[in-house]
DNA sequence: ATAGGGTTAG
């Protein structure tokens, strides 16, 4: 400042005139109020010039000549002032923007109007790009209808700043109909609107802009440069259609703008998008010239693909050829160390960024704490979300979905009171990672409370936060309020389709699985997910017929190749019993997981084919697969329905020692089966007893079906017994007790059984099957007469009862019979 | 006075 006063005197001195732009730099510091003490000592007529553009000291300047020179001075210079005005006011508006100083500007703006000047066209174009960077868009709108009033709307470069500032509000109706009602477009207006569709993810509609644009610029009114292709680059990668990318690629080169750096930046970033990394590298590659964007870029394009070793690479390629990395350069490099998950490398690099003062970056910051809740350190990413300068909503929302993998929601919760206390508002990410972290635990009330939040900010409608309402109330049951939170998205996606209709399939609501599937395809195409979800409700009903049109209708929608859709046909056809078209489907798998083999596997063994089983189960480990648990349990399966006793313990142990696998229900499940099956009935209830699982009803049952096939009425009445202590209401257990006791004559215990029975008022469920012919169902219940069913089956029942009969299977049937 | 590239979250 001194500094400042000093020059500014030697100038004086000398009688040195200062020019305008001189002395406003020499006054854009504080020194301003000594420079008018000065300027009052000496006539510098310039100076007060530079003085007078400054709204906040005009009436200084004004009283500082009244006072010194004279009245006549002072009208003078108001006089001049608003002689040239216009431009003066402007570029005071203009420079008070620029320094950050936004209230100021608007003050201006309203203080010419307050004093007589007419703002003109320059004047509205600064307004509109002050109002672009405004919070709030109410005061753009205010403007937007001064400059309809005065007529100034027709001017194409206020309509592309217009265009600008309602795109950036979230505003692309307002925006379009000012590019619609503006008749003379030039390019920047053509871009204006297609960077505006771009922002608000309407590529299709800004791609769709710029092949209308094309149409009409044959008459060569305009013609397409540089900064629209970047535009219409960027809505490209956008899209899924690396074709569209492509053309718009290849139309760049023939317009010769693959020299541009900005165009190879945003083809780079394309190619980054549509996951082909080699095709972008390829591009940088043939870069003549590259700027420290395009490094960010290239190393963006590869953390983005997971490519984290070459990411990295080129951050060292990058400083030994002397560029300085940037906040984006680390941000980047930290993304590509978060998705390999390397904490290791992530702390050599965190080190390096507080080293290089890098930390104050929000951007910097986040990304920090994001690749330590990827690497799932949330000690760490805590510690670095506190330790950051600045905070911004995007930090807090990586904090909060940092929790939820831990399903920690009480944290979650506490964080986002804190960022409500910060006076932010969530956003869609916000909550959708809240309602992610209340699910995997199933913390119903506290997700409930978060719905209501977002009804509160309105973000019930968004289809990130809808698709976690409904992945709540699924995995609690509730699929009344998943429909309901599904209904209130205003544009569900294909993922919100097909988390709805999995949740009716795994909810056993297949019906409504199926009648939301119908209702999808009228609005969306199907995905893996819907398609497999669909699978899993026709295996359940084995449905053959339907299931087998769905096979088709997979093949004609592509997705036969996919390794989910892939995995759900195999299981299909082998819960209908059709085991070669199961395996069909397996070998002409392109690519196989370990969900794929398990299908296969279980289907082979519950079709009873245990050695193939057993076959796949080899070669799926000699293929490097690591099996999991449902690999045991249809290995452990596939032993037991061929009684293969010691290869099931031994499979046993090696899941539980080699592999580290704890024993869920289904695999003691099956072990007492096993055990139960083969005679073994003493091992059988000594292992269950010993297991994790002793007190659970079903294995207790699947161990009194193994007594009742042995005739061991001993074991059998013990674990009976057990069993209706465990389950008293299970009316089966009291059937097969009372049997058992009447085959050995205790008629007394009998009769006690069906007091029991009576008095804690057990009815027996009817039995129930069901077949599938020619996409009909038809449902028999014991006991019942047939009358659901049609002439044909009943009479082909008819017969296959007097055949069973006549084959003395009756025989066996007629155990323990009441 | 209006328009274009890379950076954080699922």
């Amino acid at each position: 400042m001194k500094e400042d006063m000093k020059f500014l005197r030697h100038l004086w001195k000398q009688g040195t005139i200062l020019n305008y732009p001189l002395s406003l730099q020499l006054l854009n510091c504080s020194s301003r109020l000594c420079a008018l003490k000065e300027a009052k000592a000496n006539q510098f007529h310039s100076m007060t010039t530079a003085i007078s553009l400054d709204v906040s000291l005009r009436e200084n300047v004004k009283q500082m000549w009244d006072n010194s020179v004279g009245m006549a001075k002072g009208r003078d210079l108001f006089a001049e002032m608003s002689k040239w005005n216009v431009v003066s006011w402007t570029s005071m508006i203009s420079k008070n923007a620029k320094g950050g100083f936004t209230d100021r500007a608007l003050e201006c703006f309203s203080q010419m109007q307050r004093v007589g000047v007419e703002p003109n066209e320059m004047t509205f174009s600064t307004m509109v790009g002050i109002c672009r960077a405004l919070r709030n868009i109410g005061y753009g709108m205010s403007l937007h209808c001064l400059i309809l009033k005065k007529g100034f709307s027709c001017h194409s470069f206020i309509a592309s700043g217009l265009i600008s500032m309602y795109s950036k509000h979230d505003c692309v109706n307002e925006a379009w109909v000012v590019f619609n009602e503006t008749p003379e477009r030039d390019a920047v207006l053509w871009n204006s609107m297609i960077v505006g569709y771009a922002q608000n993810n309407l590529n299709g509609e800004a791609i769709s802009l710029f092949s209308m644009m094309l149409l009409k610029d044959q008459e060569g009114i305009f013609s397409v440069n540089s900064f629209i292709i970047t535009s219409v680059l960027k809505a490209c990668g956008g899209v899924n259609c690396i074709r569209i990318g492509k053309s718009v690629h290849n139309y760049a080169i023939k317009l010769n703008y693959s020299s541009d750096v900005f165009v190879a930046v945003s083809i780079i970033d394309m190619y980054s998008r549509f996951g082909s990394v080699d095709r972008a590298r390829h591009i940088f590659n043939q870069m003549g010239k590259r700027d420290l964007v395009a490094w960010n870029s290239m190393i963006s394009g590869y953390a983005q693909n997971c490519y984290s070793t070459e990411a990295i690479e080129l951050f060292y390629q990058l400083q030994s050829e002397n560029f300085l990395p940037d906040e984006s350069t680390f941000t980047s490099v930290l993304k590509a160390l978060a998705v390999a998950a390397n904490s290791v490398l992530g702390r050599f690099f965190h080190a390096k960024i507080i080293k290089g003062g890098y930390l104050l970056d929000v951007f910097v910051g986040t990304a920090l704490m994001d690749m330590y809740s990827k690497c799932l350190d949330i000690e760490d990413a805590e510690r670095a979300f506190k330790e950051m300068q600045r905070k911004n909503l995007v930090s807090f929302n990586a904090l909060i979905m940092g929790y939820s993998p831990f399903g920690r929601y009480k944290e979650a919760i506490e964080t986002y009171i804190d960022l409500l206390r910060e006076n932010m508002r969530p956003d869609a990410f916000t909550l959708s990672a809240l309602l992610s972290s209340c699910s995997e635990l199933g913390a119903l009330l506290e997700g409930t409370e978060v719905h209501a939040h977002s009804i509160k900010f309105g973000l019930d409608s968004n289809a990130s936060v809808g698709n976690s309402l409904v992945g709540l109330y699924c995995k609690c049951n509730l699929t009344d309020n998943a429909l309901k939170a599904f209904e209130s998205v205003t544009t569900p996606n294909t993922m919100s389709w097909a988390g709805i209709i999995s949740g009716f399939a795994l909810n056993g609501e297949g019906e409504n699985a199926l009648k939301y599937f119908d209702k999808m395809l009228l609005s969306e195409k199907p995905n893996e997910f819907s398609l497999s979800s669909i699978l899993k409700v026709l295996a359940s009903w084995a449905a053959t017929e339907h299931g087998r049109h769905m096979h088709a209708y997979v093949i004609k929608v592509g997705l036969e190749s996919d390794i989910f859709v892939g995995s759900s046909l195999v299981d299909m056809y082998s819960k209908c019993g059709m085991i070669e078209d199961s395996s069909k489907v397996f070998t002409s798998m392109p690519k196989k997981n370990v969900i794929s083999w398990n299908s296969m596997i279980m289907g082979y063994a519950q079709n009873g084919f245990s050695q193939k089983a057993l076959c796949l189960f080899g070669e799926m480990k000699k293929l490097g697969a690591t099996p999991t648990s449902v690999t045991f349990i249809g290995i452990l399966l596939a032993c037991s329905y061929a009684g293969l006793v010691s290869k099931g313990r031994h499979f046993f142990n090696m899941m539980v020692s080699d592999y580290r696998i704890l024993p869920s229900v289904e695999h003691c499940t099956c072990m007492v089966d096993l055990l139960g099956r083969a005679g073994h009935l003493d091992e059988a209830e000594t292992f269950l007893l010993n297991s994790q699982f002793s007190s659970e009803p079903s294995i207790w049952k699947s161990l009194l079906a193994a007594c009742r096939v042995h005739r061991n009425s001993d074991i059998a009445i013990r674990v009976a017994e057990h069993c209706l202590h465990l389950e008293p209401h299970d009316s089966s257990t009291y059937v097969l007790l009372s049997n058992i006791y009447a085959s050995k004559c205790l008629w007394a215990e009998v009769e006690r059984i069906r007091i029991l029975m009576r008095e804690v008022g057990v009815e027996k469920e009817p039995g129930c099957s069901w077949i599938d012919i020619r996409n009909s169902m038809y449902v028999f219940i014991s006991d019942d007469r047939f009358h659901s069913a049609n002439e044909e089956i009943v009479t082909t029942l008819k017969t296959l009862i007097v055949q069973s009969k006549n084959a003395s299977f009756s025989s066996m049937l007629g155990e323990f019979r009441l």
